[in-house]
RNA sequence: GGGCGGUUAGCUCAGCUGGGAGAGCACCGGCCUUACAAGCCGGGGGUCACAAGUUCGAUCCUUGUACCGCCCACCA
């Protein structure tokens, strides 16, 4: 090969996709249930089917195909299970809107043709988010691609809730929850967003009727004093300790309420009298249930005022605030208003004010199930990590209410409940039942409502491998080794996978949850549409390619909460995935094209070879202990550190002279070659395509993805010292030619003192060293100590570099005197520390020792330093 | 109201169970040296937010203060 042939820049659009075809072509992401190695599984977090991949996704996926490639290369039959979710709301929102552009409502085509047109939707956009999983490298066994409603999962779905309502764990009741007026449905707690915002606390006077006294009361939605079924005071409240048990007039309406006493009512808040709605306000609700208050529902699904607002039937929920705000100011009722920051519930999928609302629901008793869910968090059955996540999860867990399951929107697992039309009973079976099974009636009318998305993803372990099925996968991968996820979802997701797991398979869903951060724009804000900060990961792979994309991404994962990402950030792994490319190059365009590559010859290796196999395997086993323990910015930073700064600056140089050397080029290459692979190999599940396509130069019908991770086996531990010095002289030479701006093709003379036995056998009575050195640094040693030089000292040796005419001696002893100080430092430092008797007791031995060596150098620098600038004053 | 994070070089952040602080980018100086200018070589730059405590020793542990951020919660 020449040089000619190849490039010197890299562009990643060339073979990416290539590259990727070959893989799924070849099926080499395939798990094998049947395969005697030893399993490792990963489920994806299934992405909106109809969504788009960003930078969360990214990060997300990211970190699981490392993972996943990791342990295929460690000799794990692996499985990373993917798939995507049907995302009920978000996705029947965005048809919705897409209909409502041709001015349709859902309602006008009715279910089932609505249905068919998100299915078509899906169909349509379903793939984009797959492929855009393609564009990252994702390893994923994309022939058992699941999606939520699936029949396989919907199966599922259907037998989860058979059994836990049969079991008393679903139930159906009339109760209190959060209504999203836009989306026309109930949400699960978890799906309301708080925000604090300023309000206004109105303070309204109401009349109490056997003493006419006036009641004042403090509100921040007097709107809803339509829907006023009661008064109440804390009984130890003795402001108004005489008023329980009469009744109070409610302004405007003229309707007659009850005063009650309830603990619940804080004394110090507003004025101690609290108004009572038990319709529209959870808190409300429990008092009304508790003292028997009417429940009267003064708003439709919509937010509109309904007919038991009087003559504010019909307006919208803050216009009709605002018309009884003013129609009680007119009426002189309303005293005062104040500011008040309070939070506000918001639904998480449109943002619009959620309306608390009585209405029949569905809800799953969670109690039960969490229970077993909090003890294998406990038991490390389930291990959390990082672990302080572990304290939210259990935090959580402990105050968990029951979880209501029902929406009141078409997209979605459609609940199998079947209501008798003759006698009410409602009918729950594992098949669609004909007749009631109470009183026999064929009039059967199926519940309309469908069940919240993350009920079926909460099944996504085991339902993605077959269950309610025996099957082989499950067998084979179930449980899971590790979840990979962020912690925006903890609550939503994985605390509900436990559950269900526990619950349905009697093991737990995953080993480990590794939890990491949430990607942000470069000024920590949450990307999102709205504000415009969307990086599309897409972009940035066609702009830098997905290697160093990914590798970014890797190298950034420790970022504790936050991500914040930078372009300039990707660059400058971009610059990294080149260097390995002209690495690489280099290599291979000076390899012979029949030559053959096989074991390098461990009897032929030269001191430098030794010294770089060592560096290598100590960064393999780096690497590998960082990826196991979810460092991968450490990994990352391992294999990068050696990659660049060890092999490419000083290993390659250090073999140049050989490789220009026909009689031992095939040394140099074999070694190189072998670092080269192994490298590859460490560095694949980082930057999986242009380690693959570099692979491929030498070897195109195998792939990297079958190779072995190298945990190599020799060691050179105690034959590196050579080497070491070799570099360290090289750097000195550097130095001085950097302070004197000698330009690097110059040739430079230097004088080495040392008495150190291993420094002359390595740069003095070393021929092959001195050729290194003199082609390397272009350097010459000289037996004459020159006194007019430019010195620089390291411990164990003093290099001297005569300069006739450049060296200022008062500059070179000004730059020394400096040096000195920073010596001295350290000598003080340690000096002091080693007196110190309670050091010397208290401290642990291997600290002591390096300490005193510390020291040592110090001092030992600090002579040469002081016996140097003498000299030079001497002369001058 | 409860809980959890953060505060380290100009910027973005590492620092893995306490032994005197690192990276990338940026900056300054020198190099088109036959793998790579997306490169090579050299260099400057930090009272690790503040205060007290524990310790022979604190960026790291404890407590408190200040500012920033997130999550949960039924205070009208």
């Amino acid at each position: 090969m020449h040089q000619n042939d190849l490039p010197t820049r890299i562009t990643p659009s060339e073979y990416e996709k290539k590259i990727y075809n070959e893989w799924e072509a070849k099926g080499i992401f395939h798990a094998d249930e049947n395969s005697p190695k030893p399993p490792y599984s990963i489920v994806i977090p299934p992405p909106n089917v109809t969504g788009s991949l960003h930078m969360g996704h990214a990060l997300n996926n990211t970190l699981q195909d490392i993972l996943i490639r990791f342990y295929k290369l460690n000799g794990y039959e692996t499985l990373w299970m993917p798939g995507t979710d049907h995302a009920g709301i978000a996705t029947q929102n965005v048809v919705e809107k897409q209909l409502a552009e041709k001015n349709i409502s859902r309602h006008e085509i009715g279910r089932e043709k609505f249905i068919e047109k998100v299915w078509q939707w899906k169909e349509e956009s379903g793939g984009q988010i797959i492929n855009q999983l393609k564009r990252l490298g994702a390893s994923c066994d994309w022939e058992r691609e699941r999606f939520t409603m699936d029949e396989g999962l919907s199966l599922a779905v259907r037998k989860v809730f058979v059994t836990l309502y049969k079991e008393g764990l679903i139930y159906r009741s009339n109760y209190i929850i959060n209504w999203c007026p836009r989306c026309h449905t109930a949400l699960s707690d978890l799906e309301v967003e708080h925000e604090e915002k300023e309000g206004t606390l109105y303070y309204i006077n109401y009349d109490v009727k056997e003493t006419g006294e006036k009641l004042l009361i403090a509100t921040t939605r007097p709107e809803t004093m339509l829907g006023d079924s009661g008064v109440a005071v804390n009984p130890d409240d003795k402001r108004y300790n005489h008023l329980i048990g009469k009744t109070a007039i409610l302004p405007i309406v003229g309707r007659e309420l009850p005063i009650v006493a309830d603990e619940y009512v804080d004394m110090e808040f507003g004025t101690g009298a609290l108004k009572i709605t038990p319709a529209h306000d959870p808190n409300d609700f429990d008092i009304g249930r508790k003292h028997g208050l009417k429940e009267i529902n003064m708003m439709d699904d919509s937010g509109y005022v309904n007919e038991n607002g009087g003559k504010f039937q019909g307006m919208e929920r803050f216009e009709a605030r605002k018309a009884i705000v003013s129609e009680l100011e007119k009426e002189n009722r309303l005293v005062k208003k104040e500011k008040h920051i309070h939070s506000i519930g918001h639904c998480y999928r449109c943002k619009t004010v959620v309306e608390p609302r009585i209405s029949m629901q569905w809800f799953v008793k969670v109690k039960p199930l969490a229970e077993k869910a909090i003890e294998v968090v406990k038991n490390n059955e389930v291990n959390i990590i990082p672990e302080n996540w572990k304290k939210t999860y259990f935090e959580w867990m402990y105050n968990i209410k029951d979880w209501c399951i029902s929406r009141q929107i078409w997209w979605g697992h459609r609940i199998p409940a079947f209501y008798c039309d003759k006698c009410g009973h409602i009918n729950v079976a594992m098949e669609d039942p004909s007749q009631c099974e109470k009183c026999s009636s064929t009039e059967l009318s199926q519940e309309t409502d469908v069940l919240d998305t993350w009920f079926s993803s909460a099944l996504w372990p085991f339902s993605t491998m077959g269950w309610p099925k025996r099957t082989k996968t499950l067998e084979k991968f179930y449980p899971t080794s590790c979840l990979v996820t962020g912690f925006d979802i903890l609550f939503f997701w994985v605390a509900r996978m436990i559950m269900m797991g526990t619950k349905f398979m009697n093991d737990v869903p995953f080993r480990e949850v590794y939890i990491h951060a949430l990607v942000r724009d470069e000024e920590g804000q949450k990307m999102s549409k709205s504000k415009g900060n969307v990086i599309d990961p897409l972009t940035v792979i066609d702009e830098y390619g997905a290697d160093a994309f990914r590798f970014t991404l890797a190298a950034l994962a420790a970022q504790g909460r936050d991500i914040k990402l930078s372009k300039e950030r990707v660059e400058g792994y971009r610059n990294f995935v080149n260097k390995i490319w002209n690495a690489s190059r280099f290599i291979l365009m000076n390899m012979p094209s029949n030559y053959n590559i096989g074991e390098p010859d461990f009897s032929k290796l030269e001191t430098e070879d030794k010294w770089i196999y060592h560096q290598l395997k100590i960064t393999a086993d780096a690497v590998s202990t960082h990826i196991k323990s979810y460092d991968f910015n450490e990994a990352a930073g391992e294999i990068y550190k050696f990659f660049w700064h060890t092999f490419c600056d000083w290993y390659i140089e250090l073999i140049k002279d050989r490789i220009f050397d026909e009689n031992k080029k095939e040394s140099a290459l074999k070694a190189a070659f072998f670092v080269l692979k192994n490298s590859l190999i460490i560095l694949h599940p980082f930057m999986p395509f242009v380690t693959e396509y570099i692979h491929k130069m030498t070897d195109s019908d195998s792939n990297l993805l079958n190779m072995t991770f190298p945990y190599l086996d020799f060691s050179f531990d105690n034959e590196n010292s050579e080497i070491e010095t070799v570099i360290a002289i090289i750097s000195s030479i550097r130095n001085i030619r950097g302070e004197y701006n000698i330009p690097p093709k110059s040739m430079v003379k230097a004088y080495i003192k040392t008495d150190d036995k291993k420094i002359i056998n390595a740069v003095k009575n070393n021929e092959k060293n001195i050729k290194k050195l003199s082609r390397l640094e272009k350097l010459e040693f000289t037996d004459k100590e020159i006194e007019k030089s430019a010195t620089n000292i390291s411990a164990g040796f003093v290099i001297y570099v005569p300069i006739e005419g450049i060296v200022d001696i008062n500059e070179e002893i000004a730059r020394l005197e400096k040096e000195r100080k920073s010596a001295l430092k350290d000598y003080e430092l340690y000096g002091k520390k080693l007196k110190n008797e309670n050091y010397l007791q208290k401290a642990p031995k291997e600290i002591i020792e390096k300490d005193k060596q510390k020291f040592e150098k110090s001092k030992e620098i600090l002579e040469k330093i002081d016996i140097t600038i003498d000299r030079l004053k001497a002369i001058c």
